[in-house]
RNA sequence: GGCCCGUUCGUCUAGGGGUUAGGACACAAGAUUUUCAUUCUUGCAACAGGGGUUCGAUUCCCCUACGGGCUACCA
């Protein structure tokens, strides 16, 4: 298993739906080792399944891998020198019949002609008569109805009759298997607890175990890395490769620990969905079928980057303690060896986190076009020229980023920067109300209404001056004009927000509350 | 049931024959910020259990338990 040859990564899915987040995972780490490299990666398709065909599913992978920028060089999409890449044409070209059909001639497979009637009979008297498990392979195959157990005449004449048939790894019994995994180190199994796997489906599509082995032998993938749930059949995959005189041409393999369900037990599956109140996919989602609309991570406002940061570290780690790493870095660190063993739950509080570390990192101006593009602002925009200053809602937005953990959560925490607070807390006034409150704040208005420098430093300045002359204790009004202007008790830097709202407004607000309260 | 993979704080994990078992999220307390959801400091909290091997095991081996995966003409 000695690659001297260009390092090359697939990412395979299957368009049976949207891909979640244990799939976006596992093409990153795909991306991640085939960039470090300096090799290609590259997306394929694998619907060879017609019966589990959903529309659209492709389109959205092809979307969500663009939206986490874990772009393919070669593949569905972009094309490259072994297109197709879509395995339903690449059946066209004959290939997975044709290594089918070499195994069968090389004695490593066979022709099965059970209907899925006599395949049920068989694993129920299988069953009842006590075996462990009811496969077709080296033991019961010599009962079935198949071109080892069939004289050639009739084998023959049953193909040229159209009979359906299927294509059978003849899987030999008794031998030890063994294959060496990255991640898991050996891995042996024996033969004999490994079915007579089907290659070739009676409508002529391969299945995945002789799909991939094909594309990969002729697209020149020198590491197969996928989920643990392909583990048990690799050793059949190893197999193949050997009956095909292809031993070189063997991949390394690393099996990557499953996402488990958050909650409860089991793999993280398609079905979890907004069950948990958070997005198991990248990209929401609306099934075809059913009409049911899935949540998605971009659409409920996580930021790409921070989104690939978080899934990344879900079973790897760069071997130190940084946590915050952009793709370009987490290419130079990735390394297999590093990838845990289990399965990993995610929290989504964490995600949270990981969301607030990079909306810290924007830049201010990018998140004004986000924040622009919100159900509020565009709802208030039209009647609020504020909307339209973009140095004041820059200012807002660099305010508020230093708050919140996502950009939705911008109106909620700061829609007194663009309309007049109506709702006041009134529990807050009612604590911090001094006998004072009215006389200052009127002080304060008409002091501010002739502000020269309208600055934080400067407000401050006058403020703290201007209750010096009252004999007061400025302090003690802090939260209070917070809250005549914004209605609320917390939020950004005082005098940073009092300078954005500006003069004439932070003067009206601070003139009305008094007045009103005074009443 | 059978086969395979796994098991360090609640969660994600580092570590690895001798460590005060480290970090992050969450949680709690304190500080500062005039507010706070920020920031800083501190705290809480883990090697599944039992046998070996060893001077010494969380680390190596075995068993058990638990968890997960697979067991289709699905991937």
């Amino acid at each position: 298993m000695l690659h001297n040859k260009r390092v090359r990564l697939r990412f395979a899915p299957s368009p049976t739906g949207p891909l979640h987040i244990g799939g976006v995972r596992t093409a990153l780490y795909n991306y991640l080792f085939a960039k470090q490299q300096g090799g290609d990666f590259l997306l394929r398709i694998e619907d060879t399944d017609q019966t589990r065909y959903v529309p659209g599913a492709e389109e959205y992978i092809l979307e969500a891998l663009r939206w986490c920028g874990i772009l393919p060089d070669e593949g569905v999409g972009v094309g490259g020198k072994h297109a197709p890449y879509r395995q339903s044409e690449r059946k066209e070209l004959g290939i997975y019949r044709k290594y089918a059909m070499q195994l069968v001639e090389a004695g490593h497979a066979y022709l099965a002609f059970d209907t899925p009637e006599e395949l049920d009979k068989m694993r129920q008297t299988l069953q009842a008569g006590g075996a462990a498990a009811p496969q077709y392979n080296a033991a019961t195959r010599q009962e079935m109805k198949n071109s080892l157990t069939l004289p050639p005449e009739e084998v023959n004449r049953l193909v040229s009759a159209n009979t359906p048939y299927v294509i059978r790894l003849k899987v030999p019994r008794n031998r030890e298997i063994r294959l060496r995994d990255i991640i898991r180190g050996w891995v042996v199994v024996n033969s004999s607890t490994l079915d007579d796997k089907v290659l070739l489906k009676a409508d002529g599509m391969p299945t995945y175990h002789l799909a991939h082995i094909v594309d990969d032998i002729l697209m020149e993938i020198t590491h197969v890395v996928r989920g643990e749930e392909w583990l048990p059949s690799a050793p059949a995959h190893v197999l193949i490769y050997e009956f095909l005189g292809l031993e070189k041409e063997l991949p390394e393999y690393a099996h990557l620990p499953l996402l488990l369900k958050p909650e409860g037990s089991g793999k993280l599956s398609k079905r979890d969905g907004d069950r948990l109140g958070f997005p198991v996919f990248p990209l929401e989602w609306k099934d075809p079928q059913t009409g049911e609309v899935s949540s998605g991570y971009r659409e409920k406002g996580y930021f790409a980057d921070g989104f690939i940061n978080m899934l990344a570290l879900l079973g790897w780690n760069p071997g130190n303690n940084q946590e915050v790493m952009e793709l370009k870095d987490m290419v130079a660190l990735f390394s297999f060896e590093k990838v845990s063993k289990a399965g990993a739950r995610f929290d989504p509080e964490k995600a949270a986190w990981f969301n607030q570390q990079y909306l810290r990192k924007r830049d201010p101006k990018e998140l004004a076009k986000m924040f622009l593009l919100s159900a509020e602002a565009t709802a208030f925009a039209p009647s609020e020229k504020l909307f339209g200053d973009a140095a004041y809602v820059e200012g807002f937005c660099r305010l508020m980023q230093e708050k919140a953990r996502f950009v939705h959560e911008f109106w909620s925490l700061g829609h007194y920067f663009f309309t007049e607070p109506s709702v006041f807390d009134e529990a807050l006034i009612a604590k911090k109300w001094q006998e004072q409150t009215p006389a200052f704040f009127k002080a304060l208005a008409q002091r501010w209404e002739a502000q020269e420098a309208w600055e934080a430093s400067a407000l401050e300045a006058s403020y703290k001056s201007l209750a010096a002359e009252m004999g007061i204790q400025a302090s003690h009004f802090n939260q209070l004009l917070r809250l005549a202007v914004s209605g609320m008790g917390g939020g950004p830097q005082l005098f940073d927000m009092l300078a954005l709202i500006g003069k004439e407004r932070v003067c009206k607000r601070v003139s009305d509350f008094a007045v009103e309260r005074s009443k």
